[in-house]
Formats: structure tokens, C-alpha cells, sequence
DNA sequence: TGAATCGTTTAGCCCAACTCAACGATCGGA
DNA sequence: TCCGATCGTTGAGTTGGGCTAAACGATTCA
């Protein structure tokens, strides 16, 4: 087992890559900084930086223990600062997100049910906006969310699909596919999509706003927008046409707007995120009753 | 940040609950042991340890720095073997568990892709038994699995469905339910059911062979078996019915047994499970390449 | 080519981690 | 009820290693 501040030595160098900050933000000499990283080298077995008076790089192997020991890092700390928190009497205190009003529903309910095993918790929820879906949990703000799928970040959990709801295809009223009352995702190509613009990875937003249908026809997308209310006004005017759950159809109707269901599209999935190192008892168990919830729901 | 040697004492007395015994395998005295709980107790700020001269308990706060330390402390020693193996030029190693053919060809297929990323992987298979679907999780044998959920444990995690399969009824072909073509689960209630006598948890041997119908009545079980193969020849002697996935209907054929489809139960969902602590990179991006390949079977 | 920056090394100091031994509390048995 | 055994705690004393300072050497840039 490495010692503390071996442990606090190698991640703030990984982080820095400067021997003499390291030393500084540590309240050690860069002499002591240098000692530590060469006794951890030689327990490991293999060199962890790559340095000349110059630069300082992660090998492979460093990488690979920082990917390794950070996160492990932030759950041990995670887990003293609960026992404090806890030896000070403060309330357990949850905050949770959700991306949509139905999974909001399913995190209310799940959050009673916390609330009934322990009533002085701090349930608390809020709305996190599709052009920016991970921000909330990457700054702490929120604890746990409920929101669309995949997600695959490194420093991100995504727990089991609680939620699969079948993709519809929003258009004008007057739109030609409107009569025909069902879509294909081959029929994008021949409209306009109005994606949400966004700060989400590529992969989710390729996976929410395709640019190819399946054949490889090019989809044209309209001039991005910020908020999914937006989207609607524009979806009335003629002005494009955007993909959403099922769901929305009763939760956000609006005149001149129509929902076809998808012939052949994936569903939309939603899972509960959160941080790696952030996963506190409190987060644990919503996630279990938040799959109870789910499953009691299920088909409705 | 804690001390090494506090989280060795702290770990240590909660699973010994002996302050000697814990100096004695720590290779300390037992009064350093004191001392160190002591401080630690400081720096939380509630007592971790009831102890009088004859016994040694874990408060409450005890329990949830326990609960949240180990976990992350086994994780950080997982990464660090990891970055030693990696540096002695091993191997990458992982070794898949799995409860049924499907669940096998899924986790073959993702192993493929493990072995295309990094061509001298070590990838190995192993068939795990229902009757004692943990164990090798939890002796380490084994590193991952694709098996029946629920697994609610607090030192596995549960990763999402993967595959989900519609439950189907096992009856011999002359049961009287085998002209009706379908099944529901009240009719359990006339049947006898063939458990696999297990290791598996409580709500896990409940899940896959209630002893009640939704509406209350009791359903009759045969004596366990412990092998599935087992099972079918019971079912076809007339000596009981069974539940399976539907596929089992293709993968494991049987002359006098017949598959009846259920109208109303739930399916078999079949996820992933690690240990907590042993979240390897191997393990992590073959979770990923395993929902890969799910999400195009999917249907299949 | 020279100066500035930065990681490394070495020698020496000093503190805190540790041991030892005495102490006190608890419990079981006579 | 008393005695002895067990076990955690306390305090004094010691020593090893963690740490600093300063000299050194490598790299970069003007």
C-alpha cells in the first residue's frame, strides 16, 4: 500500500507536470517531491514520468496508475468527508438532476422513498438543460442524474437503462410524412433537423442528432438552438423538423406539431450518471430505489 | 488525506475487531494501534470503535467510513498491482464468467474486440453455475460476468442489461398446459417447480423461482437440483415444471419438453458484474465493447 | 555562448512514529 | 466476593527516516 504522500505526490504531478508546483501546492521542497516519485518508481518497477529539466510526461504506465488511483483517491476521501459530515450531524444531502419531466417523475419518486428511510435527508432536484448535460455533475452540483444515454466518460458512471422510451420524429402539421403518420430514420434526409447546441461529447450528439441516415444520406441539420422549448416554436413555423421521446408527446404538446413514431429508430435510453469519485451512500441507495421505481413503472 | 497506517489500522480493527491481533499483523504494538485510532477518531470527530478491555464494535460513523474506505482502498491497491504488472510486462488478464450460451456468445464477442485493441490480452472464459452464481466473483477467479440480475450486493457492481430475455414455461409435452401454448404466472400455483438449490442471495432465488403467485397463492417446489442440465430431464420425466428464457428453447432442446411463452411474466435480464474493488482498465473497456456488441444484437 | 529555469543529489538535522512498561477496566470462575 | 487473566490505554523514552538547504547538472532560449 503507497504511503500518503506518495499518493498525493504522484496525482499532483500528474496534474501539473512541474516538479517545483507540485513541491509548492504540497508545502514540500522540490527535493522531497523528486525523492518520492523516484521511491515510487522503484516500487512500481518502471519509470511513471518522462522528464527533462524541461517537461515532464506521463508514461503509458504513469497513465495508467493515474487512471487507475484518482478515481480510488476521490472515493476514499469522498468516504471520510461523509464520516465527517456525519460525526457533525449533518443531514444526508442529495442533489439530483434530471434531463426530462418523466425522469424527473422517476427520480421524485424514488427520492420519497429515500426520504421515507430517512427522513431527515435533503432530497433536491433540478432540471439540467441538453446542450449541456454533464456540466452539473463535473462541478459537484449535482450528486446523481437521470438522463439520456450513452455516456461513456472516463470519470463518469453510467448505471443500468432504467428508461427506454421509442424515438418520434417532430414535424409540422402540414409536413407531407404528417398524412403518412409514421417515419423512417431514412426519411431525415429529406428534412431539416434542428439540433440543440451543445457541450455534450461527439458521440451523444451524433447519436441524438445524426448526421447520415443509415444508407449514408446526408441529414441537414438548421441553424443549432440552446433550449428544447425553442425547438417546438420553430417545429410549428416550418422552420425544421427534431427527434424526441415518445413521452414528449404528452408532456410537451404543441399546436401545428405532430409525432410520428419511428418505423425502425433506436430507442432513447436514460441511466442514472455520476461521478466516479462522488459516490456517496446516499447515491448508492437512490440508485437502487431509482431502479425499483423503474422497474414497478415499467411499460407505462 | 488520511495516513497509510491509518487506513491499515482502521480497515484492519474493523475486520478483526482486536486491537492486539491488529498490531500483530500490522507488525506494530498494540499501543501504536491505540494511538492511531485515537487520532483518527480526532480528525473525524466522532468515535469509530465502542470498545471496552473484552470487546471492540464499530459505531454507526464506524460503519459508513468502513463501507466507503474499503471499497475505494481495495480499488487503489487493484490499480497499483496493475501498474506492477504492467511494468513487469504482463499480460493483460481477464477472465469472463458466464451463466448461459447466449450470455457466453455475447462476452466471446466482446472478448474479440478486447483481443483486436490489444492483440496480446489474455482473455479467457469460464461457465459459471447457477447454483453459486457469485462466488467466483467473489473469490476472484473471476473478473467479470454476464449473469441473471438482480444483484443487489455492496461489494459488486452491477453494470446495465445487456440482454433481456421473455421468461418461458418448461412442461413436459403431455401437461396439460402444453396444448394452451402459453403460460401465466398464476399458473404456477398448479404446477411443481424445480429450484436450483443455491448459494445466491435471497431475492436473488426469489426473483427466478417464487414461491408465490402475484396473487398470493403458494407455488409448490420439487426438491433443488443443482445443475440445470439436470432440470430438463426432470421436466421431461413429468416430475416438475421450470422457468428459462426463451432462448433456452434453442440452446438447450429436449425431447418431451415443451416452451410455453408467458402472457404476463417479467423478463430475465442479464447484466454485467465486477467486484467494486477490482474495476481493472481490462475490465472497464470490456464492459464497454460488451454493450457495444448488445446494443447491435440487439433483437437477435 | 551565457543566463535562466528546473529537476536531482547529498549531507545533515530534527521531529514524530514507534516501543516498552505500567496501569486500569472488564469478565469468568472458584 | 475475590482473584487472576485478558486486553485496551497512557506516558516516557528512543531512534530512524522524512525533510530542507544548497550545490549540481541538464536543457532551452535569446
Amino acid at each position: 500500500m503507497l504511503e500518503r504522500v506518495e499518493v498525493e505526490a504522484f496525482l499532483t504531478l500528474a496534474e501539473l507536470l512541474h516538479f517545483g508546483r507540485t513541491a509548492e501546492r504540497l508545502h514540500l521542497s522540490p527535493g522531497r517531491i523528486s525523492q518520492t516519485i523516484k521511491g515510487l518508481e522503484v516500487r512500481i518497477g518502471a519509470t511513471l514520468f518522462e522528464r527533462t529539466s524541461r517537461t515532464v510526461r506521463l508514461t503509458p504506465i504513469g497513465h495508467l496508475l493515474h487512471d487507475g488511483l484518482r478515481p480510488a483517491i476521490d472515493q476514499a476521501e469522498t468516504a471520510v468527508a461523509a464520516a465527517v459530515a456525519a460525526a457533525q450531524g449533518a443531514r444526508i444531502r442529495v442533489h439530483v438532476g434530471y434531463s426530462t419531466p418523466w425522469c424527473g417523475d422517476l427520480m421524485i419518486s424514488a427520492g420519497d422513498r429515500l426520504l421515507a428511510e430517512s427522513p431527515d435527508a435533503d432530497v433536491t432536484f433540478e432540471e439540467i438543460q441538453l446542450s449541456d448535460p454533464l456540466s452539473g455533475l463535473r462541478t459537484g452540483r449535482i450528486d446523481i442524474q437521470l438522463s439520456e444515454l450513452p455516456v461513456n466518460e472516463a470519470d463518469i458512471v453510467a448505471g443500468p437503462v432504467l428508461v427506454s422510451e421509442p424515438r418520434t420524429l417532430l414535424v409540422p402539421a402540414d409536413h407531407p410524412l404528417a398524412e403518412h403518420g409514421t417515419a423512417t430514420v431514412e426519411d431525415l434526409a429529406d428534412t431539416r433537423l434542428i439540433p440543440i447546441r451543445g457541450a455534450a461529447p461527439d458521440y451523444w450528439q451524433a447519436m441524438h442528432f445524426p448526421s447520415h441516415t443509415p444508407s449514408g444520406r446526408p441529414i441537414p441539420h438548421t441553424r443549432p438552438v440552446t433550449y428544447w422549448h425553442e425547438v417546438l416554436g420553430l417545429v410549428a413555423a416550418g422552420r425544421g423538423v427534431t427527434i424526441a421521446a415518445a413521452r414528449a408527446a404528452r408532456y410537451h404538446p404543441h399546436p401545428g406539431v405532430v409525432h410520428l413514431t419511428f418505423e425502425d429508430a433506436e430507442p432513447i435510453r436514460y441511466g442514472l450518471l455520476w461521478l466516479a469519485g462522488r459516490q456517496t451512500p446516499a447515491v448508492t441507495r437512490l440508485a437502487e430505489l431509482a431502479a425499483g421505481v423503474a422497474e414497478e413503472t415499467e411499460g407505462r
